[in-house]
RNA sequence: GCCCGAGUGGCGGAAUGGCAGACGCGGAGGUCUCAAAAACCUUUGUCCUUUGGACGUGUGGGUUCAACUCCCACCUCGGGCACCA
């Protein structure tokens, strides 16, 4: 035998898989084999590969070459999401630009992909920042446009003065930049926007039809898009002298069954009455103290919530439709105007910031909703009673020191008294009827989700094809005059953008022909990882993004792998896109992606390994240290793919340990002698071994050899790749003990299926591992590669033992065992357990006896 | 506050309701060696110890012949959302 040396063979045989283009995707329709596209989140370019990368990919590797041995066709690309702002940042710092930067960036990462093994067709390759790829971005937002799913609107939008540009609502953390951290600022700014919107019930309901992704991801994308069924009801607006005017002000509820316990009203600071109500109003300079205030209060402080509530009263009422009622207007802080409509029926006793409000500027409350067992506490006229004020009515002290927003009975609500109260509840229908009867209200859904803002005022990223007319006013660039090229000789080390670029700027009006200038804002990167899951189906199309038929076929992408960091942002836009091309024609399904695997994290010490924390454990070095197939191995045998990972060197160490030990025996079934460096013969035969013991040992690994294979083929299936590894260990176990035999008592041929066995189940773990082993020892070069060879099936009947142990408990205790045939009956199992027991049981009366077959049985006297 | 997820040896982690702790790391002992490394073998939940026994999956209840697993209540940790009307 010869030692097994990771750096050799892994450098050998990916320059074979490169020159044979071994991992190419086969044309489809030229073989029966039915298709499966297994795709890995595409890695930003920001510096080398790190273990979260490793880790990622080695998933996405192990169930495309898996599911390649088993027959399919399979899609499995790699690209790079490659605009953005940390290349800016970077060419700025280092005197660079922004592509030469990111075009290295990526040639490295390509070197450190290939030196983990990953078996990517290259020649699908798909950049984001290559032109022939943002060209398609452009062209799919002109068709967005087109359809009208692009809005230019002014609205308070979220500004990060570090980076210097407007993000979208998910891409606000805690009040914070997602990428820089720093605190984010309200602007108000015209910007473009993409109308997600328009699908917010659709990308609600069709979470149901992913069985196949985590509950939790689902989850939080419920949580994001926030659907609220409820109400809209119209408040008259009243004059300065109380008299109702014409003008109403509608506010959503999902409480319409509280409306006769509403006391007051409210109007958020930023709402477009505010300023006509308060000019000239009484106490104008509390007004706009308030108003004030809420404008200077950042997102960071907003977010964290908790603040005490303040407003200030206009002077003016509004009158309730339900009965009447004249309420007074309030300003209140604690209104949002980016939900509902800005404006808020306040019912203090069934709404705890309302609640506080009301206590804070000794407003009334009426309880109109009260628990079922605090009916009982009432004096007898509660049904039909007057209003009563917080401080004299029955409920007020115990019950009325706090909001109640429970289901419960409806009381001191007019005709409605006495219903039931409550979310979606009879007496909520019953009042929302009575409404839209007389005109003043109507059911209403209302979203959490806003629209998707997608203009950024920086450089390095694809440019929006539109151009500012002083005629025509903005225009979309014409489809046949794409791509709108971004230039590549800004300087943004200079201070330099597409506004001082005039070979960029300067351009002719698509429609009148007069000289215009070009939209100098680009689009979110996020627009660019939103379809090139697509491309990757027909990266080559010259004509087209993707060919429709081709995109059909490959698509819904089969297995999807990324971080959990996604779960809102990209896998929500994504899912946008789609049905948006679907409505546009352009494909013909409705969900991008049918599973979907969110991976953990690789910590070191319990956090999470990152450059700027200066914790991280290079994949270069393991990879030196140990080899990549040792590092995806040991990457995988760890943990669960879906939780985090703590790294652990000894753990490493181990998995290295045990492929070098497979190494051996693999040479050792094919009856070499294994030597060690200094060419010492390391075999050790136990000569007391006679047939006897060769024949048991014999079954014994046929056995497991059956066994594991079936363990390892659905531990895959379900992603439990540390145990399918664990099941492999266990297989290498049984097999030294096999090998201890004298070679004149082996058996060739299973020790010959042993060998093979071992190496086809690692080749999707450790690939050149067995390719190796493959063609230097098993000698199977005529087959081709050990990647193109069927995966080993089983036989479930070998894979059973011709007798098992079993437990045998009395009244609930393991008390003895007994050996019995596998295939023996109950009664016999019975009778056993029952001799087994012996005394313990002899004349006592036996309740119940359950038999488990091949497990235990359970006596109980 | 609301919604998820997780609590199992010294550590990472296994267990379709059926013998808890597979597999690996770490530890202990041994073989080989002048010695070490490597490799190989044995052992390793805790406690009492006697061949054996008792206790053990965050806590307290429950269902069951049988519960890490199912049900109820709670505790701790992690994550998401949050003045969302």
């Amino acid at each position: 035998m010869y030692q097994y040396d990771p750096a050799t063979i892994e450098r050998k045989w990916q320059e074979y898989w490169e020159t044979s283009k071994a991992h190419a995707v086969e044309p489809l329709g030229t073989s029966g084999r039915p298709t499966y596209y297994a795709l890995e989140m595409f890695p930003y370019p920001s510096g080398d590969v790190h273990m979260g990368h490793v880790r990622n990919y080695t998933i996405g590797d192990v169930i495309s070459r898996f599911k390649h041995m088993q027959g399919h066709n399979v899609l499995h690309p790699i690209g790079w999401d490659s605009f953005g702002l940390p290349a800016e940042n970077a060419a700025i710092k280092q005197g660079t630009s922004p592509a030469a930067w990111t075009y290295a960036n990526i040639e490295r990462q390509r070197a450190s992909l290939k030196a983990l093994g990953f078996s990517y067709d290259w020649d699908r390759t798909v950049v984001a920042s290559d032109v022939e790829y943002y060209r398609w971005g452009q062209w799919i937002f002109l068709k967005l446009w087109k359809q009208g799913l692009v809005e230019r609107k002014t609205s308070p939008v979220n500004w990060c003065p570090s980076c210097a540009t407007v993000l979208a609502n998910e891409q606000v953390i805690d009040g914070s930049c997602w990428r820089c951290k720093s605190p984010v600022t309200r602007k108000e700014l015209e910007q473009w926007y993409f109308k997600i919107t328009d699908y917010a019930q659709e990308l609600l309901d069709d979470l149901d039809k992913l069985p196949g992704w985590p509950e939790r991801v689902k989850q939080m994308q419920a949580n994001w898009i926030g659907r609220s069924s409820g109400a809209e009801v119209d408040f008259v607006l009243c004059d300065k002298d109380g008299a109702p005017t014409d003008e109403t002000i509608t506010v959503f509820t999902t409480r319409p069954d509280t409306l006769f316990g509403c006391t007051f009203f409210l109007l958020a600071p930023e709402h477009p009455l505010v300023e006509r109500l308060i000019t000239g109003s009484e106490n104008e300079q509390e007004l706009r103290a308030v108003v004030a205030e809420a404008q200077a209060v950042s997102a960071v402080e907003r977010s964290k919530g908790e603040r005490p509530k303040t407003g200030a009263f206009t002077g003016r009422f509004v009158v309730n439709p339900i009965n009447g009622d004249k309420v007074p207007l309030w300003i209140a802080d604690y209104v949002l105007m980016d939900y509902g409509t800005g404006a808020v029926m306040a019912v203090p006793s069934g709404d705890e910031r309302d609640f506080e409000f009301a206590r804070a500027y000794g407003l009334p409350v009426v309880p109109v909703v009260v628990p079922d067992d605090a009916l009982g506490d009432v004096s007898g006229d509660a049904h039909g009673a007057e209003p009563i004020d917080a401080c004299g009515g029955a409920w007020d002290g115990a019950l009325w020191s706090a909001a109640y927003a429970g289901d419960g009975v409806m009381v001191q609500s007019g005709a409605f008294t006495g219903m039931r109260g409550g979310k979606d509840s009879e007496g909520a229908r019953a009042v929302v009827a009575e409404l839209e009867r007389s005109g003043t209200g109507r059911e209403a859904v209302n979203f959490r989700l806003r629209d998707w803002l997608i203009s950024r005022q920086r450089y390095w990223g694809n440019p929006i094809p539109a151009v500012y007319c002083d005629h025509c006013g903005i225009v979309p660039v014409h489809e046949a005059d794409l791509p709108v090229v971004l230039p590549l000789d800004v300087d943004v080390t200079k201070g330099d953008s597409l506004a001082n670029t005039p070979s960029f700027y300067e351009t002719a009006c698509p429609t009148c022909g007069a000289a215009a200038h070009r939209e100098t804002d680009t689009m979110d990167t996020f627009t660019c990882s939103s379809w090139y899951y697509l491309r990757y189906t027909d990266p080559h199309n010259a004509e087209l993004p993707f060919e429709r038929e081709t995109a059909d076929a490959w698509m819904p992408v089969d297995q999807y792998i990324g971080g959990i960091e996604h779960a809102i942002l990209h896998l929500l836009y994504s899912r946008f896109f789609t049905k948006a091309l679907r409505d546009i024609g352009l494909v013909g399904f409705d969900e991008p992606f049918k599973n979907l695997l969110t991976q953990g994290m690789v910590k070191l010490n319990g956090e999470t390994m990152s450059k700027s924390k200066g914790n991280t454990v290079a994949p270069e070095d393991a990879i030196a240290d140990f080899g990549a197939d040792a590092l995806r191995a040991y990457i995988l045998f760890m943990a669960p793919p879906d939780k985090d990972l703590e790294w652990s060197q000894g753990g490493l160490e181990g998995v290295a340990r045990f492929l070098a030990r497979v190494w051996r025996t693999v040479f050792d079934l094919m009856a070499e002698d294994v030597v060690d460096d200094e060419g010492n013969v390391l075999n050790v035969f136990d000569e007391s071994l006679g047939e006897k013991d060769a024949a048991e040992r014999g079954a014994g690994l046929n056995r497991e050899l059956h066994r594991v294979i079936g363990k390892v083929t659905s531990d895959i299936e379900r992603f439990n790749f540390n145990t399918a590894i664990s099941a492999i260990m266990e297989l290498l176990n049984t097999t030294s003990a096999y090998l201890k035999l004298p070679l004149v008592l082996r058996d060739g041929e299973l020790t010959e299926r042993a060998a093979e066995v071992f190496v086809l189940l690692l080749a999707p773990f450790a690939p050149h591992f067995a390719e190796e082993l493959w063609h230097e020892v098993l000698g199977r070069t005529s087959c081709g590669s050990v990647h193109e060879q069927p995966w080993p099936g089983f036989d479930p009947e070998q894979a059973r033992a011709k007798t098992v142990e079993m437990a045998v408990q009395l009244n609930g205790k393991v008390r003895t065992r007994i050996v019995v045939e596998s295939d023996a009956t109950e009664e016999a199992v019975r009778s056993l357990a029952l001799d087994a027991l012996g005394d313990a049981v002899a004349d006592k009366p036996i309740k119940k006896l359950v038999v488990v077959p091949g497990k235990l049985v359970s006596v109980v006297v």
